[in-house]
RNA sequence: GCGGUAGUGGUGAAGUGGUUAACACACUGGUUUGUGGAUCCAGCAUACGAGGGUUCGAUCCCCUUCUACCGCCCCA
């Protein structure tokens, strides 16, 4: 923090080599999972116009009031970074008429990448935060609801995660949330002056939100409530039963908490979260979340479909991996380095380090026209398996010494057998 | 948007209203001038987040600001 004239903005993060590793580890896992669940990837712009967030996340959404990390550009668009994945994807699905008869359904697509939003930074929570996530459309089954859950706790398996519960509500179908929601105001609205303040808000735009609140003023008032399970409409209680029943199918543990609402407003039927009892990120327990949305694609101008979804947030998997030890990511090991002596040695160093690189190796050299026993230090520290060293001596007689750094060894070898066949050159030297 | 804590060199970390701001690690060089992980020696010249103020004088006191961390809200 010498003198920064630069600074990262509020929230971001410089993802440095010693990090990167993991990221990519967990990326590729993901990769290679979802693609056994058959989904393919999209990439859809970090930005949009605006209105495509604000139109999915609902109007009284947190997300749209206060989160939206938005501006307007050089043509006066309205434009904003996406707040989360599914509103681009629903976006993209329609614009390139996915939903048409040459494309299979259910339509299966995942996307890796920053989204943003604008808020106060704190544990587990950025400005540009990373999302890994995954969306269904064209399906009402419940076994997609499944299939949808079991993908997350296969992701979180693979990775070695432990200590996660996978918590599923419903919120029903619109009749059912119709019928719900004004139970809740009945039951709520004789106890108005007693909720907290933002939950007497609540009670007029979202009153499902009231549910959600930590605030103990309304947690006597929520542990009474009501339960949307009394209020599900046949259908959407014959999804309910059947998720559960096909989780249960597949040995995958669930709870239920039928208070559990989501932040967005697209949400109806099976809602979900992969949660943490890790203490360790108390404030961040929820590292996935997700559920299924009826509206979307109509609101966006496509045919009435479904879709389901969800996503995992990066920096919180990560970091409930670190708190697991878990980030054992091989040490990145040099094969070769190349320790030169002398400025007219520079050269051919080169051309050896390239020699080496073109078998497949990794290979470093010195730059710097340090001193042998430096060089080797460095070799050393990168824990090398071999140093070829070469020196003016050398250069002169076409040769160079290989030196292999576990048993000490080392031998003259000729640059023209190095460059050509310097596999079987350290085969014969014992382990590569 | 609100609240709390913090900010010393590449890193960790002492410290004080007043001459050269400890120590450790790392790094670089040296220890028979071309060979590693040990010891010893030396170096590390642009360190007190930034900007104001109080004071004869501030890294240490006050204000502002920025940033980080934590909490609220909400969420991934």
């Amino acid at each position: 923090m010498a003198k920064p004239i630069f600074q990262r903005p509020k929230g971001t993060a410089d993802l440095l080599a010693d990090q990167t590793a993991l990221w990519q580890h967990v990326e590729s896992t993901a990769r290679l999972l979802f693609g056994d669940y058959n989904f393919s990837e999209t990439r859809t712009p970090i930005f949009e116009n605006f209105d495509v967030f604000s139109r999915s996340a609902g109007d009284t959404s947190d997300v749209v009031t206060k989160e939206m990390y938005d501006f307007h550009d050089k043509g006066d668009r309205h434009i904003a970074l996406r707040p989360e994945g599914t509103a681009g994807i629903v976006r993209a699905y329609v614009e390139n008429k996915l939903y048409g008869p040459e494309f299979d359904k259910p339509y299966k697509t995942f996307y890796i990448g920053p989204m943003f939003r604008y808020e106060r930074p704190q544990a587990g929570r950025f400005r540009q935060f990373h999302q890994i996530g995954a969306e269904a459309f064209g399906s009402m089954s419940p076994a997609l609801d499944v299939e949808i859950i079991a993908m997350v706790v296969d992701f979180f398996k693979t990775l070695g995660l432990k200590k996660i519960k996978v918590v599923i509500n419903t919120l029903g179908d619109q009749s059912s949330r119709d019928a719900y929601r004004q139970a809740l105001i009945d039951y709520l609205k004789p106890h108005v002056n007693e909720l907290s303040s933002d939950s007497q808000t609540r009670l007029e735009q979202n009153p499902l939100r009231v549910l959600d609140s930590k605030d103990p003023r309304d947690q006597v008032f929520v542990a009474d409530a009501p339960s949307i399970l009394d209020y599900l409409s046949e259908n959407s209680t014959k999804h309910w039963t059947q998720v559960q029943a096909i989780l249960r199918a597949l040995n995958i543990e669930f709870e239920i908490d039928a208070t559990m609402v989501r932040g967005l407003d697209y949400y109806n039927d099976t809602i979900f979260e992969i949660m943490t009892v890790d203490d360790t990120l108390k404030g961040a327990a929820t590292i996935a979340g997700g559920g299924r949305y009826s509206g979307l694609v109509s609101e966006f101008g496509g045919p009435e479909t479904p879709g389901i979804g969800f996503g995992i947030g990066m920096e919180r998997l990560l970091s409930l991996l670190k708190a697991q030890n878990l980030t054992l990511v091989p040490e990145k090991q040099l094969d070769f380095y190349v320790v030169n002596i002398g400025e007219d040695t520079d050269v051919v160093a080169m051309q050896i380090v390239q020699a080496i690189r073109s078998f497949g190796y990794v290979a470093e050299r010195d730059y710097l026209g340090r001193s042998a026993k430096a060089q080797f230090k460095s070799a050393d520290r990168h824990h090398s398996k071999f140093v070829v060293t070469i020196g003016d001596e050398e250069l002169a007689n076409q040769v160079a010494s290989l030196k292999n750094m576990n048993t000490g060894q080392q031998q003259t070898v000729n640059l023209s057998d190095l460059y050509t066949d310097l596999p079987t050159l350290i085969e014969s030297k014992g382990d590569k």
